[in-house]
DNA sequence: TGCACTTTGGCAACAGCGTTGCCAAAGTGG
DNA sequence: CCACTTTGGCAACGCTGTTGCCAAAGTGCA
C-alpha cells in the first residue's frame, strides 16, 4: 500500500514518517562517523534538530542495541560531549554481485566494514534454477562461516540481502527484464525466488546503481555519477544524494549515447555510441582515446546534470587507472573553462576497486532495511 | 538558517515540516482538480492521509480562503461526497519572462489561469539599472490594470513575481552569472534588486528551468524534460516530480552534448555540439535533419535518465511543430524498439506555446509561495 | 582548596501533528 | 417509512519534537 502511494504520486506525511526519517539520518550520520564517532550536539547541528530530539532519537537507537556511549571529548570549558558511536555487530548484511561468468559475495556489518567475502565462477548460462542454488548456496556458506550460525535470521543479525547484476531489470519488483545474451532469464523474479529460499529480505539492483548506493553511503555527497566500464559501459547517477533509477529502472544508460552521428554500428543496433568507440578503442589498445572518447560523455553528462563528481570503475578502468582518469580529467577541465567555471566536476578511481558492485549492493539492504525507508 | 541546512545536507523533520508538507500536497491536489474540484474522500486515497486528517487540513485551507465547499457530488448509497474547490482569486503571482529583446509579464490567479499579460521589446545591453526599471514598471503596470491596485501587496493578493531568463545564473541566489553577449550582467544580485524595488518575495530562475516548473505543475507527472528550441538550445529536467537544477543551476546544458566527434566548431569553442548541428541545419533550411539531430540528443537524454516524456518547446519549434515531434518521434521510437521496451518515451509540443516560461515564471511564486518549501 | 563559570544532557510539561472511536447528517432503496 | 450506506465533524488520544528547568561535570581564576 505505501509503494503504491509512493509510485503513483507523492505521499503524505505523519508522525511515523518523522521518526523513521529522523531516525534514518542520525543513524547514518553515525555511521558517517565511523569509529570516531559523534557527539550530540554535533548531531543537533547537522540535522538542524534540537539538543533534545536528538538525545531521544539516539536513546531510542541506543535501547535498540544499534549505538553506543564510546568515552567523551575534551572539554572546551564545561561538561565534556559525549562521544556516541554505531555498534557495528548489531547488524549485517550480504551484498551479491551476479556477473556474466562471476559470483562475488560480501558479508558486512553495520558500519559497512567487510567481515566476509567469497568468489566463485557462475554461468549465467545454466539456467535460473540451477543459478539461483548456486547463490543461495554461497550466500548460505558466507554467513554460516563468518557469522557462525546456521539459521540466517538468528538473532536478527542478518539484516538481507542485496542482489547486483548487469542488464535491464525492474528494481521495484525485482524482476529481470533480460540478461544480454542468456534469454533463459527474461522474465524471472529474482527477488521473490531468492526470498523465498533465504528467508530474510532481499533487493535487487542494477550493478552500476548498486555501486551508486554504496559510494553515495560511503560518504560521497551531493550529486555524482559512478561510470563501470568492463564488457559494457554503463552508470549509476546520484541526484541530491539519491540514486535516480528512472520509472523502469533504465536510467544510467550512459554507454548507448550517441557521440558520433552515423558512426560505426554499435551490437545495440544504433550507431555511434559511446560504448562501441569507447571499447574499440581499448581493444586497438588505444587508452588515450578511450579515455578521451569516455571524457566527452562525462562532459555531456555533467553538462546535463551539473553534477559534482565522477567516479570511475569496471575491470577495464581498474586495471590501468591513470590515463582514464587524466583523459576523461581533460575533457571535463577544458569544458569547465569554457564554461567560465571556477571548478570543473572532480574525477577519481572507485577506492573499493572491484567489490565496489557488490559492496553497493549489501548497502542497499543496510540503507532501507534498519530504519523504514532511509535516505538512501 | 533552514536553508543552509538544506544544502550543506539533509534535514530533520518536525511536526511544523509534516504540516506544511501536507498542506502543500492537498493544495496542489486541489490546483490539479481545476473547477472540477475534489472530495476530502479522493484527496484522501490520493494522499494515503486519513479522511480526518484531510479535513482537518482543508479546514485550515478554508479558514485562510484557499478553498472552499463548492457542491456535491452524486451519491453512491449513501451522504453525497461534498466538493471542494481551490479559491482561485484569493491568490495571484506574476510571471516575468526577459529575453535579449523582449519583456513578457503575465499575471495569474492561484489556479494558474492567466488575468493579465504584457509584452514589450527590451534591450538588455542597455544596462541593469535601465532594464530593471523597465521590467519594474511592466510589473507594476501589469497588477495595476489587472488588479487595479496600485499597492502590490494590498490585501496579501500579489505572492510574489518569478523571474525567468537565459544565461547561466544562480536560482538559489538569484544573482545572475553573465548573460551571453551582455557582460555589463555579471554577477548582477537580480532577485534582491527586484525585491527590493517591488516589495514582494522574487524567485529567478534560468528560462527552461521555469518552463519546467510550470509544465509539471500543469499536471505533467512523473519525469520528463522540456527541450526548448530558440536561438539556443537547453532543457529543463523534472526528476520525480522535481525540477533538477544541480547544485550550480547548471544543470539542462542539453544544446551542448557532444554528438559528433571531431564535428564543426560551436561557439561555446566546442566542437560537434547538438546545438550548432540543429541549429544551422535550421538555417540552411534542413528541417528535417534538424529535428533527426535533436532527437538523436533526447535519446541520450531518455536513455541517461529513463524520462516517460519529452514536451519541445521555443520558437523554433513552434513556428512548425510537426517536423520536429515526427523527427524526434522516429528516433525515440527506433530506441525503444531496440531496447525491447513496449511503449517509447512520448514526445510532444507544449500546449501554451509561448508562454510556457512566463507561466513557469509564475508558477515557480504558486509552488513555494502559498505554503512553506512545497512539492515543486 | 574553593568557588564562579561554562557546557552537556536528562526530566517534565507542553503544543501540535495525524489517528482513532464515536455519532449526527444526508443521502439511497425496499 | 425505515433500514442501510456513506460522509465528515467532535473529542480523546498517542506520539512527535520543543521548551523550561536543573543536576552533572568539567575549566580556570583566586
Amino acid at each position: 500500500m505505501s509503494e503504491d502511494r509512493v509510485n503513483s504520486g507523492r505521499a503524505g506525511a505523519n508522525l511515523g514518517v518523522v521518526r523513521s526519517h529522523n531516525s534514518a539520518l542520525v543513524l547514518s550520520l553515525l555511521r558517517g562517523a565511523g569509529a570516531d564517532g559523534i557527539s550530540r550536539l554535533e548531531l543537533a547541528e547537522r540535522t538542524g534538530l534540537t539538543p533534545q530530539a536528538v538525545s531521544k532519537i539516539t536513546g531510542r537507537l541506543r535501547e535498540a542495541g544499534l549505538a553506543a556511549e564510546a568515552g567523551r571529548r575534551a572539554s572546551t570549558g564545561g561538561k565534556p560531549r559525549t562521544v556516541l558511536r554505531l555498534v557495528p555487530e548489531a547488524g549485517h548484511a550480504v551484498g551479491v554481485q551476479m556477473d556474466r561468468d562471476a559470483l562475488r559475495v560480501v558479508l558486512v556489518r553495520l558500519d559497512g566494514a567487510v567481515v566476509g567475502e567469497r568468489r566463485e565462477g557462475l554461468d549465467l548460462g545454466a539456467g535460473a534454477e540451477a543459478v539461483l542454488g548456486v547463490v543461495v548456496a554461497a550466500v548460505r556458506e558466507t554467513v554460516r562461516s563468518f557469522l557462525g550460525s546456521g539459521e540466517l535470521t538468528e538473532a536478527g543479525s542478518l539484516l538481507g540481502v542485496g542482489v547486483a547484476l548487469p542488464g535491464p531489470l525492474d528494481h521495484a519488483r525485482g524482476v529481470l527484464h533480460r540478461v544480454t545474451g542468456f534469454p533463459g532469464w527474461d522474465g524471472f523474479p529474482l527477488r521473490d525466488a531468492l526470498r523465498e529460499r533465504l528467508g530474510v529480505p532481499v533487493v535487487v539492483d542494477k550493478d552500476t546503481n548498486a555501486a551508486a548506493v554504496g559510494l553515495a553511503a560511503g560518504g560521497e555527497g551531493g550529486s555524482f555519477a559512478y561510470l563501470h566500464l568492463g564488457t559494457g559501459l554503463g552508470a549509476g547517477l546520484v541526484i541530491g544524494g539519491r540514486v535516480h533509477r528512472g520509472a523502469r529502472t533504465g536510467a544510467g544508460e550512459f554507454g548507448h549515447q550517441v557521440v558520433q552521428l552515423d558512426g560505426p554500428r554499435c551490437e545495440c543496433g544504433d550507431r555511434g555510441c559511446l560504448e562501441v568507440l569507447c571499447l574499440s578503442a581499448v581493444a586497438r589498445g588505444e587508452v588515450e582515446t578511450a579515455a578521451r572518447v569516455l571524457g566527452v560523455g562525462a562532459g555531456n553528462l555533467v553538462g546535463l546534470l551539473d553534477i559534482d563528481r565522477v567516479l570511475l570503475g569496471g575491470r577495464t578502468v581498474l586495471r590501468d587507472p591513470s590515463p582514464f582518469v587524466r583523459g576523461v580529467s581533460e575533457v571535463l577541465d577544458a569544458r569547465a573553462r569554457r564554461e567560465g567555471l571556477r571548478e570543473e566536476a572532480a574525477v577519481g578511481v572507485v577506492r573499493q576497486g572491484e567489490r565496489v558492485v557488490s559492496l553497493g549492493a549489501a548497502e542497499m539492504v543496510l540503507g532501507v532495511g534498519v530504519f523504514g525507508r532511509g535516505e538512501g
